[in-house]
DNA sequence: GGCGCGAGTGTTAGCGCTAACATCGCCATT
DNA sequence: AATGGCGATGTTAGCGCTAACACTCGCGCC
């Protein structure tokens, strides 16, 4: 910068005034001074910048080392949120034990993140991030729970009742569910709204099956379906996909003899075959909404709790009337 | 770091070292430094570190604004890796617009990178890249060139002959392809890889259709594919699933009247109806490559080029001998 | 017993920037 | 013509750390 200062015969201080946009410069000075900087190929120092401002204007990013859609769509998003607000975003993705949280949690702090996106769809990941007791701004996305003002997500309750409601009103009682591994909150959350749906409904459930959310689980899912289900709710499109897929290898055709409905809407459903029924979540909303939530913090805003977001079911070709 | 100084009764030179993990330090002052430190809660200062050292360890990412299983699982393995050997990853996604790319690449120049992975599967992020003329360690992922030594990418062309060689070998004399938007390294590698295997097979070629990657486009494609045609190598996975669809639609069996070939091997194409075959690629050794490589350069190694990675065939239900 | 040596620690001087204050003209005002 | 005020710029100090050098012991050696 000094450097700078000198070709365009300023203070270095004038250098830094017309790099960050002080008014008062006189704009034949300011011309010299852009000039310089061309001329010379400089580019200010982050590093130094953020010791003498204390600034760093980072925001830390802690995800779920998977490469599904929900997260990558949300943690997209963000990025470009945060950065319209002249914010940038520092992710590291990490496995769902304690440990691995602590040590990625550190390395954010370390680098002096002003605020923090957890992206906590696992009960331990939350966990040891509340362990922490932090005391910059955060907030934690699918990590529904409830009852809890706290974080921002999609109505998972809603998401379920939503598919159920569906599901019954084309005449299916008999419907089984396919659930995620259940630490994960949207997976509880989605059992439990099928359980309230059908309890409304006086329905006695269907025996449970929990996968991984992989179409692998869906696939041996298929194999624990019972003979008298006409329906089978799905906790994501994958293991609805791979249901899907066990289902025909047993000789049943979707939605003939069985319906099928996924959660997620990810962008293939649409060419499953047969195209799925399925719940829409916006991802790129939540990771929006994040960054607005956390700016207002930052800005010493009150933090007001943010309403879940409402999904949308999306009805295709895999569902139908049950059998007779 | 003073204050943590005081505390232990030593100058914050020796905390300094004690956080360095410097020898030569009396494990009794070593104890005292951490009691100290850890009573305090005391974390250090990155950008101070950064500033003293002008050492930042971070590797800048430039990724495609895309929430494609290839580059994710890429960018995943590669963020691991580079946490092993002490640098961290500064991801920025792009648009391929020369603008945002030089925006992107700016700010990751500004915040200190020590090197640049670039994932260029769009020749115009490439381009960009190549025309800032950066003299820091980079290496480009997914930008296959025909016959350049620099970059890391999976090879495309063999991946291709691979799809090619199993449906000439089934039978198959005409062979349509869906590609992907030609301006992507790969897509056109792909084409290439189609069009040479049919040329050495002595086979003329059917009209390409070009899509956009995605399912809808592969659905849109079936429309396009020629009557005649008895089998179809797709650029991607998606728009195989969704040419399936719309083939299907159209009252064409899978693979009994035409046979499918995608191309990634996304986790799901398991359990596509009929489960799909395809060309598996490793998305997450070339994140590691990059790495690997990186830190060679950064360490001041000579650059040796990195030989393509081979793709691997899967076959599965989607290909089969031709119709009668 | 003086000397050299090295282990263990302290002191000092920046790294490149910005904040705060200081300065210098020049204009409008009285 | 002296004065106040303000726009435009310069000067100084310090953000929190590390590198380089300085120092102080205690030990083994001749």
């Amino acid at each position: 910068m000094q450097d700078v200062a000198e070709v365009a015969g300023v203070s270095h201080q004038t250098v830094s005034r017309v790099l960050n946009g002080f008014e008062n410069i006189r704009p034949e000075t300011r011309d010299r001074v852009l000039a310089a900087i061309s001329q010379l190929g400089y580019r200010r120092n982050a590093a130094a910048r953020v010791l003498a401002t204390s600034r760093t204007h980072a925001i830390g990013v802690l995800a779920p080392a998977v490469s599904d859609y929900g997260p990558t769509s949300a943690v997209q998003a963000l990025e470009r949120a945060a950065r319209i607000a002249g914010y940038h975003p520092l992710v590291t993705t990490t496995p769902t034990d304690r440990a691995a949280v602590f040590s990625s949690l550190g390395f954010l702090l370390d680098q002096g993140v002003e605020a923090l996106v957890v992206i906590a769809p696992h009960i331990r990941v939350l966990d040891a991030v509340r362990e922490l007791e932090l005391s910059l701004p955060i907030v934690t996305l699918q990590s529904t729970e409830l009852g809890s003002g706290t974080g921002i997500s999609i109505d998972q309750l809603e998401g379920a009742q939503l598919a159920m409601a569906h599901l019954l009103e084309l005449g299916h009682r008999r419907i089984q569910h396919v659930a995620g591994p259940l630490e994960f909150f949207e997976a509880a959350a989605r059992r439990h709204g099928y359980e309230a749906t059908l309890a409304e409904a006086g329905i006695a459930p269907l025996p449970l099956y929990v996968g991984d959310w992989t179409s692998g689980a869906g696939y041996r899912a298929a194999a624990a379906i019972s003979p008298d289900a006409t329906a089978v709710f799905c906790g994501n499109d994958q293991m609805a996909l791979g249901l899907i897929h066990g289902l025909t290898d047993r000789g049943l055709r979707v939605p003939e003899d069985i319906s099928v409905v996924g959660f997620d809407n990810v962008p293939e459903a649409e060419h499953y075959l047969p195209p799925l029924t399925t719940v829409s979540q916006d991802f790129a909303r939540i990771g929006e909404l994040a960054v607005e939530v956390l700016l207002g913090q930052i800005a010493g805003g009150e933090r007001a709790p943010v309403p879940a977001i409402d999904p949308v079911l999306v009805v295709r070709a895999s569902t139908g009337p049950p059998r007779a």
